[in-house]
DNA sequence: CTGAAAGCGCTAACAT
DNA sequence: ATGTTAGCGCTTTCAG
């Protein structure tokens, strides 16, 4: 625990300056090779680390970008969370770190600004904020960026919604199927956007299959893996219940899968079920799903936030690809039941 | 994204000095009523937020808890991350994450200190750190404690290894199991301690039942559901494969799980599986386990962190109790072939 | 109870 | 190329 040493200290080591071993250790040009070494060999002598804050306050900035999620035991959230860190670590930016859980926290968050003056920009993972609450962020008066949902106008990266749900529902069509239940999951803290997308994207498979739409097939549940079980239940109650079913994340299909194993039903004999995500455990447990890259909208993210504080341009939208993934849960329906196309 | 406005300007109109101000808005004794009301009427007038980089400097503590983490996209991380988050949160603190992805990061990480003069104090998730490693970190000069492993004498929480093993293969003994499958799973990353415990509580448990131990009846696969998976297909190839197993954590259990529904076989009809965690796919996926607090953990280690920066006594082993969680993945094996106990 | 002044550790003109 | 001088925004003696 031996003291800290500051500048100062390896300024009189190397015999010069405080401000010549200031510009030493941050590389300025004019100063010579010699004093430089000189410099660098009394910091390494007295390990030394520079305070941030200090040079933080002298220089304007803080070196922190504060990143927001709403949750961090979720697959994609901790997906993203590794893309975004390791690109801020390559930058040796710090990376603060603020968890929305409640709607408590949530207001406390938008009404107290405790990124304010401790980031030089701000990434929020995955969930929309209202009007109000975007207003507030402004208010930091840092760059904004988002990954998963778009923020006002503000630098975003994301999948489009649209498409991943095509992909999904087009393959279960593909395979013929015609009566396809669609598991809807919602939840207060996130996008609002990211559902209707998914949701939108199966209303409008349908009708260009010439596949008329059932409201009975549609289940909304809040999420959770639980969520999709319930689903699954009261799809299997139906007096003509799906072939196939499409939930919106594949820890809900798996849910679902998990209900129709207990009923007896044979998944992809019985029913067909597809996700959205490509979760590490669908590959385990052969689910068909729609691979996202997590980690890479992440990293994109620390990306955008890290050229806009360098001045950079950055792409306001930026759109990464989603990839059908057909493992063992999808196949024809058992009596193929070919619809009039 | 109006200018910042500073303390200075919070005093101007409140018609203080700066140092009343900062008095009144730290809750200092000494002030009175009427001028603090003022102060805070200003304050919140302007929107006032302190840099709590010049405090600090001024001050001497940063007001942040740094965080070191191996990985964030699993779920004991993710959960424990949770909770200490919003311990944090509620402390008015900041948290600072360092995620050691790679061993390069791992390295640089040690070598850098990037946490010195960045927190009051730092938190370990999950991982182990050798004599050296430990030497770096203490040189930071701040406080040290850990959550799911023992860091020298520093404080930590954990659950007891040991007992959650012995839950697991005990109850798999009681169901009658004699030829008992274990899939250890090694993370170079991760603490060493964590599979030899888990290890040892089931040689200790099939040697308290009188079990012959069979060497050809422990797989060691690095840490993956994928894993898991490829333990399960090896523990099947053996001439007299087991009629159980235990596996060191869900995940992989899940894995093994894949690999037995793939080969036609049914659990627990014919084999019987095992976690430890409680992981949320568990419940659904009908997998028994020994639950372990991962939340609580990481919330623990935020409390102590705290009490130990504000001069309160901490105890140096807090040990968090796990929970066997029987569901539908364990059954008496089919022809129960009890042992001359 | 309040103000003036010094300083936290560092950087950035401004000199030389 | 290097040293000197001001602060960055806040807290904290030390005086009143």
């Amino acid at each position: 625990m031996h003291e800290a040493v500051n500048l100062a200290d390896v300024a009189r080591l190397a015999k010069v300056s405080p401000a010549t071993a200031s510009r030493a250790l941050s590389d300025h040009p004019h100063v010579a090779a010699a004093t430089r070494a000189r410099v660098w060999e009394a910091a390494r002598a007295l390990e030394y680390v520079a305070s941030p804050d200090a040079s933080g306050l002298a220089r304007g900035t803080t070196g922190r970008i504060a990143v927001v999620v709403p949750h961090l035991a979720r697959w994609w959230f901790g997906a993203a969370l590794e893309g975004l860190s390791a690109v801020l670590r390559e930058a040796g930016r710090d990376l603060l770190l603020y968890r929305l859980g409640d709607a408590e926290a949530r207001r406390a968050f938008f009404a107290e600004l405790p990124a304010r003056r401790r980031a030089d920009a701000v990434v929020l993972l995955g969930f929309g904020v209202d009007d109000a609450e975007r207003a507030r962020l402004e208010r930091i008066g840092v760059g904004i960026v988002s990954a998963g949902t778009r923020i006002g106008r503000h630098p975003s990266v994301s999948i489009d919604e649209h498409v991943a749900g095509r992909q999904a529902v087009d393959h279960l069509l593909h395979l013929g199927h015609r009566r396809i239940g669609m598991i809807v999951t919602t939840d207060p803290e996130l996008d609002p956007g990211q559902p209707e997308g998914r949701a939108a994207a199966y209303r409008a498979a349908l009708a260009d299959a010439g596949v008329a739409h059932d409201p009975a097939l549609t289940v909304t549940v809040p999420w959770s893996p639980e969520g999709g079980a319930r689903a699954m239940g009261q799809l299997l109650g139906l007096s003509d219940p799906p072939t196939a079913v499409y939930a919106h994340t594949d820890e809900v299909a798996l849910g679902a899968v998990g209900t129709l194993r207990r009923a007896g039903l044979k998944v992809p004999g019985d029913v067909s079920v597809i996700g959205i995500d490509d979760h590490p455990l669908a590959a385990l447990t052969d689910l068909s799903t729609v691979a996202q890259p997590a980690a890479e909208q992440g990293a994109a993210a620390g990306r955008m936030a890290l050229a806009a504080l360098a001045g950079e341009p950055v792409d306001p939208v930026v759109t990464l690809p989603t990839r059908l993934v057909i493992r063992g849960s999808t196949a024809p329906p058992a009596r193929a039941e070919r619809g009039v196309s």
